[in-house]
Order: structure tokens, then C-alpha cells, then sequence
DNA sequence: GTCTATATTCCGATAGAC
DNA sequence: GTCTATCGGAATATAGAC
């Protein structure tokens, strides 16, 4: 369907993109160089412009993506039907696996959220975020019937997020307050659902 | 003693080395010009070549007093003599507390860290680092007392530092996953130090 | 030590042929 | 749509006067 060449199964444009997804979550905005998005994709620097106007349309681009995808799946999650406990098992475990995957996602967006956090509440962040009304709900419920100690549901939510980002994105820092090698912080991390969940459980018990 | 300008109480050097950290940890590598450098210190662009001979030494400076500054000071805390519980209240209550005032320092190094992992190892974190060993012994003795359950030290070392750095750095990002306001953002942070001890202590708890 | 002026390299963007 | 060639500006770095 495509020019026959031997690796074009996708399109160009997309290529492009994939290409400045990569460079772009690895080295910032201003990190990555356009010459490089060109080599990566196979194609020349002037194909870039011809596809996306400028490099900060191209960023923008691969921003909003980033965001809009990843976003939503989360909080999906924690307003889902599951009970409480089982729901925050279940978040731990996929959030740490999707991390774990792509490890320089969630810097890269914290970092050009703090260079500009504005362009991010007008424009990038969907406006049909899910809210965490029901989670909400749910934790109050769950502290009314015993189930578990009282707790502020939003602490929750942002401890959750913190215990199992946090290791992954700052695993060299981590590493070197643990004073660990490599192999074993790999090591650390294969734990780390096991212990965020048990950690998570025993926190919120009554 | 130096020259009679109004501001200049501080030599050149340092000036030059703090517009430097400044620009640096807001920016970045790429994203800070020496231009700018040069204009918040109050000097002219040939002066940063002539104290710092390039951009890249003039980065290593600020990366490496960073380090060598904050790294140390933590560990230091959970090394110290204090009874368990209180230190971890006492580490809680300094380290917020410090993220506060500097945010972008935190940040600035983890992502440092991650674009130049072997440069850190080999040069810049001080071979002398404090190790965690009696902090880990005082751990293993309070869960053999039954002051507190059987946890993982070097996973509860860990989740303190996650609790405190990653809300405040992923300021942005947790005002939209909570979907508050600033103004709200700023009341949850004061929270936070009463409710992440609480959590903490909670989870180790018998 | 500090400045102005300039050299040099790099990089984003465009023109124009195919 | 894709390429080569090149422009124009920005950023790092140096030369040389004071």
C-alpha cells in the first residue's frame, strides 16, 4: 500500500512522530535537535516541516498525545466498579508495570508541566478528565463502615501515585541513597508491587 | 574590599555560580544560554568563559555543589541517633520543608541523573556518601521488639523519600489528577506533612 | 577583571528541483 | 512527498582593548 520500501509498514508521518516521541520524552524540548528526529525516522530534516510546520508544533504534538493518553487510564481505574482494596491492588500493580515500561514518560511530563504549567491547563489537558468523585465516595464509605481507618481520600490518591512513580523515575537517585548496584536495583524494583501494595494496605487498616 | 558596585558584596565567581544554578535547575542543560546567565549575574557573556571555561564545566559546577550539598543531609537524618518513630517524623518534617523552598532542585537532579547516569557514578556523587547500615539495624531491632510489623528497610527508606519529593515536584500533575485549584493545591500541600507522617507510622504500625 | 567586537559552530526553517 | 542546498539567526566561544 506504501512505497515499497523494506521497513515502511507505517506511514512517514507516523514514523516522524515515534521518532520525536522518543528524543523528545529522553531529552526535553530543548535537548532534542531536529537533525536527530530526522536520522531516527529515516528521513530528511526538511520532511519534518513538510509534516509538522515547526519543532514546537512537533512537541506539541507528541505532548498532547503523551498526556491524553496516558491521563485518563489511570484515573479510569480508581473510578472503577472494583471494591476499594482490591481497586488499589489493581492500580499498584498496572501503573507500575506501565511505568516500568516506559520509564521516561511520567519525568517528561512533570518536567514541561513545571516549565509551563499554563499552556497545560488551557490547552493540553483534555477537559473530560475523569474526576474522582466516585473514589472519593467510596473511601468515605469505607471509613464509615470500618473498613478501613479514617483517611483524607485525596492523600490517598496522590500517595498511591507517589510510591509507585517515584522509585522508577528517580532510580539513579534511588540507587545511590540505597548505595545498591544495578543488578540489584532491578531487583528492588521486581519487589516493589508487592511492597507498595502491603505498604498501601496496612496504612489505611483500621 | 571589591569594587565599589552598589549590589556586589559577593564576588563575580559566585554570582556568575548562582544566576548559573538558578537558570540551570529551572531549565535544564539545554534549555539555560549563557546569555541569560550572564544577564542575572549583572556581567557580560566573555566573563562566564573567563571563570568557568565553557558552558559544560560552568554546569558541572552547579550540578556537582548540588550534589554534594543535599544528598548528604538526608542520609544524615535517618543515620542519626534519634529513636525510630521520631526520626522518621523529624526526616519527614525537614525534608518537606526544604523541597518547599527549593522545588525545581529536586527535579534538576533526577533528571540530570537519568540523561548522564555513568557521569554520576564516576564523578560527581562524593565517595564518602553515608551508608544507611544503622538505620537499617534500628529497623531490624524495632520489628524484632514488635515496636513495629516486619517491613523491608530499604523499601520503607524509599517510600518516605516518595511520600515527601514527589508531590511537590509533580506539583502540576497532581493538581490535575486531584483536579483542584491552586489556591486548593497550595492549602493540600501544607497538609501534607501532618498526613504523611500519620501515614507512615501508620503503616508500620504492629 | 571586565568590556566590546567578532569568529565559529549549530540549528531551525525555507527554496526549489525531482 | 521527498530530497539537496542554503539562508538566517541564535548560541558558544575567543580576541583584544582598557
Amino acid at each position: 500500500m506504501d512505497k515499497p520500501n523494506s521497513e515502511q509498514f507505517e506511514s512517514t508521518e507516523q514514523r516522524i512522530f515515534e521518532a520525536a516521541h522518543e528524543l523528545f520524552t529522553l531529552k526535553g524540548m530543548a535537548g532534542a535537535k531536529m537533525q536527530e528526529i530526522a536520522d531516527r525516522a529515516g528521513i530528511n530534516k526538511a520532511l519534518l516541516h513538510y509534516y509538522y510546520r515547526s519543532k514546537e508544533k512537533l512537541f506539541e504534538a507528541v505532548v498532547k498525545a503523551v498526556i491524553r493518553k496516558v491521563m485518563p487510564k489511570f484515573l479510569q481505574i480508581l473510578e472503577s466498579e472494583l471494591p476499594l482494596l482490591e481497586k488499589l491492588e489493581h492500580f499498584v500493580d498496572t501503573y507500575i508495570d506501565v511505568i516500568r515500561q516506559n520509564p521516561f514518560v511520567p519525568l517528561f511530563v512533570i518536567s514541561e508541566m513545571n516549565k509551563h504549567p499554563d499552556r497545560f491547563f488551557d490547552e493540553i489537558v483534555p477537559k473530560d478528565l475523569p474526576r474522582l468523585d466516585f473514589f472519593y465516595k467510596q473511601v468515605e464509605e469505607a471509613v464509615a463502615t470500618g473498613l478501613i481507618r479514617p483517611v483524607a481520600p485525596r492523600h490517598l490518591v496522590i500517595n498511591a501515585f507517589s510510591l509507585c512513580v517515584f522509585p522508577i523515575i528517580a532510580r539513579p537517585m534511588a540507587r545511590i541513597i540505597l548505595g545498591i548496584s544495578a543488578e540489584e536495583m532491578n531487583q528492588f524494583l521486581d519487589e516493589r508491587k508487592k511492597e507498595v501494595k502491603s505498604f498501601l494496605l496496612h496504612a489505611i487498616r483500621p
